[in-house]
DNA sequence: GATGAATGAGGTTTCATTCAT
DNA sequence: TATGAATGAAACCTCATTCAT
């Protein structure tokens, strides 16, 4: 099994399609992804059955290598600030140092290609992440509403936080802070 | 005096195209969008030059009803709690009575084919809104944030409530109040 | 029968249609001719049947405006030469006088649009010429060539001189006088 | 080596263009080119960009086989006689031999399609034929007329015979060697 | 008589995918 | 394995023509 060679292709069209989603989201062909990628357009079918099959591996890589990131080092014993302050400084870091993996990941979460049984895959990765979440949700203001609206409005105040630092690409780590700090006071 | 039947079948373009829009993307075919008008799909190009100014009609039309909407009972002297609580109200209002066509204003939001002049256009609209958005971000955790920061925090806080919302339908005019006194909670 | 207004409106299809085929040949659309005309494209059809129709008509007219001023003083009785160069500067005449039109009439010429039928009606009015050029069939070096070498022949010289005419705008007369020399000179 | 297929295949478009556009001119669409070549349309597009493209590089190969036949054994240093005779029995030829070649020739050249680059490009192939063409315009009455009219009236000459032999198949040579005496007459 | 509205047919081009090599 | 070649389906859009008013 000629693994090696065969993960290196693998990777070039995962990257390429990267660039080419975030660039012009997930209705671009996969003759620019192949273009970009170096490669013949049909080579792409040998690694891939079909473009939608591309598009929920990017997917489901993209989502793993967040939550691998986060859980490697996640602090599971400390208090709640600090979890929930891991999971902010984390998932930012990430989008701030992979922007185009941040922007196809939207691209991909709101395309119907994505499938039903991808989302839930994703969803095994992010045990500690949720726990962490749900525990959220028995503080302060999110006690009175729905369980799943801390995570929710997380990752709401990320994106904000996320375009303005696309905007402002100074004092990140600062607008990274602030934007916590604000986000934490929903939670007394 | 056949205005009346030219602007049925115009507005019949539109509503197909929101739902076709709010269900598959911008990138979904002028086909679909004319086979749900029930109209030849050549019919939808004597109504609208070509795909992109539908899509900037629709764009415009669907801000125009929600500015409107804000704008007709504004409380523009109010204070700064109330005013921010009519944005937060009358935009999710809005969102839940019309979940189409906030998810299409979404995914045209994002379509390359909409062109600076269209979105120049609505940001006429909404005056008030901006002036209101603004004295926000003096206020509390804000004023160490960038100007922009309220509007998007907002914006995205109210995604939640949102997606709340679509998931449990009941006890919208709770959620909606909860979500604002969340919200608000950052701007102490 | 309301011919008076028919025949204005007619005219003007006619009119634009002239200018339109001049400009992008006979492939241009009714809209752009019954644009042009400043009125409704599907008036275009209350005066003739189909785009062909229009087509054929206008070629008829075109053919039958040139030869009834050479025909109007024919010199009938006067020596080949004379005959020979009244038609040369007629028809240059008509060529200079009406750009557009000798255009309109070069593209319809070679468009598969005209019938054979219209081609033959164009025939029973150039009798005169026909006759003369037959004659000028029998001298020099025409004596050794096809009957209509001699009308083709000259055709061609024209073509050349309007062609060089519509190069050079001055001294239209002289370029006309010293063209003719040089195709007489053939018939030497 | 996949070429020799290629080539195959490419030709077969040209070939089918050049039948098709000697019948319907440039307009005919690209769906009747394929099916003459006997291939899918869409594959006309991994040949040629677009249809503008297949048009241009059809009307510089049409070109260039002419002008490459009058090259090879051009009588560089003869008189002007022999040169003008080359050319003009040359061209002849090719128009004898290849008439949907010539019908398709002269409809590309006046297509909006062929762009300045093209018309240059073809300009550089005919560097001898013009010189000689140039020198025609010293003699006899062309003296008197415009530098290009020798070449123009040439073109027109032989339109002229080559319309002749069209009627009348007999004799072609015939045909050709009066026609240039015919001409040759006016350069006295 | 004149027209706005409507449309089926057809235009060029792009796309995801198959297949032979 | 990798790919060039091939293609049916579908994309957006134009056109000549019909029809109700």
């Amino acid at each position: 099994m000629p693994r090696e060679k065969n993960q290196e292709k693998r990777q070039a069209f995962l990257r390429a399609a990267v660039a080419e989603i975030a660039k012009s989201g997930t209705e671009t062909s996969t003759a620019r992804i192949a273009r970009r990628a170096g490669l013949a357009e049909s080579t792409l079918f040998t690694y891939f059955p079909s473009k939608s099959a591309l598009l929920n591996v990017l997917y489901i890589e993209l989502k793993d290598k967040v939550y691998q990131a986060l859980n490697r080092d996640f602090p599971a014993d400390a208090g709640l600030y600090a979890r929930a302050r891991h999971i902010w400084v984390g998932t930012l870091a990430w989008g701030v140092k992979s922007p185009n993996e941040r922007k196809a990941s939207l691209h991909l979460h709101l395309s119907n290609a994505i499938t039903a049984a991808t989302r839930a895959h994703t969803d095994a990765r992010s045990v500690e992440v949720r726990k962490t979440m749900a525990e959220l949700s028995t503080q302060g203001i999110f006690r009175e509403l729905p369980t799943n609206f801390s995570a929710t409005a997380m990752g709401a105040m990320q994106d904000a936080v996320l375009e303005e630092i696309a905007r402002n690409r100074k004092d990140q780590a600062v607008l990274i802070a602030k934007g916590f700090e604000a986000f934490w006071r929903m939670c007394l």
